[in-house]
DNA sequence: GTTATTTATTAAAGTACTTTAATTTTTTCC
DNA sequence: GGAAAAAATTAAAGTACTTTAATAAATAAC
């Protein structure tokens, strides 16, 4: 929990009286391998910080192929954001790819400490900030580079991951099948 | 200028006060069709919000070719966040597709802003919100939908846009070659 | 620890999309 | 309003990536 703390006060300042009403409001939850956090068509009724362990967020498409869309690991949050806002059911399933342990928030609460700590408003302000940068040159490299370059990227921005995560899953939060990445990674090794 | 008030009042409701000393913070610029509001290499140093007119937000990959990443109607903000945030040279260029009118903020005023009207803590945070989640259906849609099944979302998303916009500039947005495009427009004409 | 199940590798044939280049259409500009 | 420039169309050859299928390697399960 100390880990949420400080993930916190790198955006914003609490005193303590603060500190104790946003803690009151959350709660542990622990995921095993395997489990789901949240599935497609459920409503998602919590954002999820990530004290251990490792999530994927997926959705299925037509072909009823399971398309990664972000995973995520210590220090991250995830949830079906549209679902969580409007409680309606989720477009995206999140899944646990090792044991797992989140810190959670309800929507209820959530719009209670905007009230009350509207600090709070700011954090989120900052943390979507970022996402939104992220995910803008996610979206550029995804439209102008090849796949062999995305995993390149891929692989020097996220090495744990690489590590951690089924390469199956890599490519396909590459956009590629399975078996393209092997032969990037074999190309890769040999020359 | 009445076109922004009503766009925060959707989010936020502010007094008249809170209204005049916002209203101060901004200015008005017209571009010109062709003419750029931020060039890759220079700092960001506004915040835009479109009144009237198109832009288009664009990068040079690395064989010299632009890839849009973004169009801007009226009611849509622009700009390289990441330069905006960090005084940093920005890494996309956006320029106007049509003669344009933006109301523009500083960063300088827009910390004042946040600091004299906490409000707008919670107005961005949730502009944000829906920028993350459009986005991330974007990545989902590029990454598993093919070329012409993207186009068709994209006319049934943006109709405007498709008339509005030259088809180049929109197959740059979708990832592909103008001449693929044309060869998806006329299957889709010829059935 | 062995068996069953899932995941990764390899190869070969197929397809969606790109590249190049020539022609036509549309837009720009004095 | 006519010439020049830019954008869109068409066709043909090329390439990045997919699909299928068979085998090997790793993980899970009892």
């Amino acid at each position: 929990m100390k880990l949420l703390l400080q993930h916190i006060s790198r955006h914003i300042q609490l005193d303590p009286t603060e500190e104790a009403y946003f803690l009151s409001l959350i709660q542990l939850k622990t995921i095993r391998k395997k489990e789901f956090l949240l599935k497609q068509g459920e409503i998602c009724k919590t954002e999820n910080f990530l004290l251990s362990g490792c999530m994927r967020t997926f959705k299925l498409n037509e072909q009823g192929e399971e398309q990664v869309v972000q995973f995520g690991i210590e220090d991250w949050w995830v949830g079906d954001l549209y679902s969580f806002l409007t409680q309606t059911p989720a477009s995206y399933s999140i899944d646990a790819l090792e044991d797992t342990v989140v810190a959670q928030i309800t929507k209820e609460n959530l719009d209670k400490l905007y009230e009350q700590v509207p600090k709070f408003d700011r954090f989120f302000r900052l943390i979507l900030q970022n996402a939104f940068i992220a995910q803008q040159d996610r979206i550029h490299q995804n439209l102008s580079l090849t796949a062999e370059e995305r995993y390149e990227e891929f692989v020097r921005r996220y090495p744990q991951l690489e590590q951690r995560v089924a390469q199956k899953h890599i490519a396909s939060y590459l956009g590629i099948t399975p078996v393209f990445l092997s032969m990037l990674r074999r190309k890769r090794v040999n020359g």
